[in-house]
RNA sequence: GUGGACGUAGCUCAAUGGUAGAGCAUCGGACUGUGGCUCCGACGGCUGGGGGUUCGAUACCCCUCGUCCACCCCA
């Protein structure tokens, strides 16, 4: 056992019944999406490393340290994707999306990887479900995602009362210029109260100052100059509409000006939705996303607008506080069959049950009826077929519903009509 | 990348410088073809790995691997 290689760093496998409870979420997020009148899209786990530099951001932390980054056996740079965004678009570009339809409208769902220090809510091998919207540069589109979003999570069993929904703006590129600058003006005047980590942002992004954790700097954001001041009219009024639809359609939402997301590719709207209750622990965010107006011509697309989000299935799943067991699926019958004779004649029984829908399991292991009833309990079927040589002279079998303990005479012709009628599916 | 905690049976955990134990789970029996409760029994461990100190290490020391928590960052 000892010499057995594990799993590699922050990589798990996912058995039962705990990947019962993935498949709900999974069932869930596709009925949603779908309804929303998304497709899916499917990319491959593996980009060319210069995609996932140019959209996601040389200076991103994602970039800079966390890609499993590698040279194929041709000597290419290839990465693992870090998100699926930077692939999305790739795959609108490459095949003239935007030539087809005027609005595309895309989910996905699958592994990323970031080589990141594991911890609670957060792998190595994470899974997102996202969402995409080409074309449309509405501010409705933008409210529409957020309540899409929050839907999600409803359908999931996450009430919007657990949730915060944090909404914020980055405005225009050159307005976050303007505002970057001005940050950069404040904060070079408290350059003694900075610590190591924020004094190089200062240089790199001196927006993420904002967002730090150290309650000195926060102490000092507060007085910082707030980018929503920064804003053109076309920015301010975009955010406001925004605003407005999000609570014509319920949603409670806090406007967070210190959220920064950690793209670069991000512009106008951003959000993020984060659990107030569950069991998390600091990495509380189960979803975000943002505009993105200009990354599709920035990879040498048209001028589209796009806008996004993902959601962590792990925290989505820590956040669900019902035990995995509750989601497995019922066991229907068990055969519990005593002798040759009786095991011979329910192999191609419960063969045809089977393809009629009934789950079924059919012991194949010769043991006594005690243990098998046994096995049954344990599997929490809710019928047991029971056949012995009595049986099977007289033809008729002993169906026994092994919540009520009663046992129902039937013949081989009735069975499977008297199965469903115990049990509703 | 930084800091900290922890690795003993499938799981949750004991043990003390004297060579490993319980509960749960699994399997069997009490109950010959009738499950959940009870009782009895069995199976199960190179105490993560390597090295050191010692007559003797699960325990003390070092290294290593792994897990977890937090920072960073993010989903």
């Amino acid at each position: 056992m000892s010499d057995l290689p594990p799993t590699v760093k922050g990589m798990n496998d996912i058995l039962p019944p705990e990947v019962s409870k993935w498949q709900f979420v999974e069932e869930k997020a596709r009925a949603v999406l779908e309804a929303f009148a998304y497709r899916e899209l499917r990319t491959p786990i593996l980009e060319y490393t210069p995609l996932l530099v140019r959209s996601v951001g040389e200076d991103t932390e994602v970039v800079e340290k966390q890609m499993y980054t590698f040279a194929d056996r041709d000597g290419q740079s290839v990465s693992m994707r870090p998100e699926n965004t930077a692939s999305a678009v790739r795959a609108y570009i490459a095949r003239s999306q935007w030539n087809r339809e005027p609005v595309t409208r895309w989910y996905y769902l699958g592994p990323m990887f970031r080589h990141e220090r594991a911890q609670r809510g957060r792998l190595r091998q994470f899974h997102q479900v996202g969402a995409e919207v080409f074309g449309l540069a509405s501010p409705a589109i933008d409210a529409e995602m957020i309540a899409m979003l929050v839907a999600l999570l409803a359908e999931m069993g996450i009430k919007s009362s657990d949730l915060e929904v944090a909404v914020n703006t980055l405005g225009e590129p050159e307005e976050r210029a303007s505002f970057r600058e001005a940050l950069r003006g404040y904060f070079s005047h408290h350059l003694d109260k900075l610590d190591e980590d924020s004094r190089k942002r200062l240089q790199t992004n001196p927006l993420r100052i904002l967002d730090s954790k150290d309650p000195d700097i926060q102490a000092l954001a507060v007085n910082a100059p707030v980018l929503l001041d920064s804003l053109g009219e076309a920015s301010k009024r975009h955010f406001e509409a925004v605003l407005s639809h999000l609570s014509a359609l319920g949603i409670q939402s806090v406007v967070d000006t210190k959220l920064v997301r950690g793209l670069d590719y991000y512009t106008g709207t951003i959000f993020e939705v984060k659990a107030k209750l569950g069991d998390l622990g600091a990495q509380n965010a189960l979803g975000g996303g943002g505009r993105y107006d200009r990354l599709v011509s920035s990879l040498g697309g048209p001028e589209v607008p796009a806008i996004g989000f993902a959601l962590g299935v792990e925290r989505v799943l820590l956040a669900l506080a019902e035990p995995a067991e509750d989601f497995e699926p019922v066991l229907a019958l068990f055969i519990a069959v005593l002798g040759e004779k009786a095991q011979a004649w329910a192999l191609p029984v419960a063969h045809r049950l089977r393809m009629g829908g009934v789950r079924t399991e059919l012991e194949h292991r010769p043991a006594s009826l005690k243990s098998q009833l046994k096995r049954a309990d344990a599997l929490k079927a809710r019928l047991a077929l029971i056949v012995g040589d009595n049986e099977l002279q007289s033809g008729k079998l002993l169906l026994r519903d092994l919540a009520t303990r009663q046992q129902h005479e039937v013949t081989e012709a009735e069975l499977a009509a008297k199965i469903r009628q115990l049990v509703d599916f």
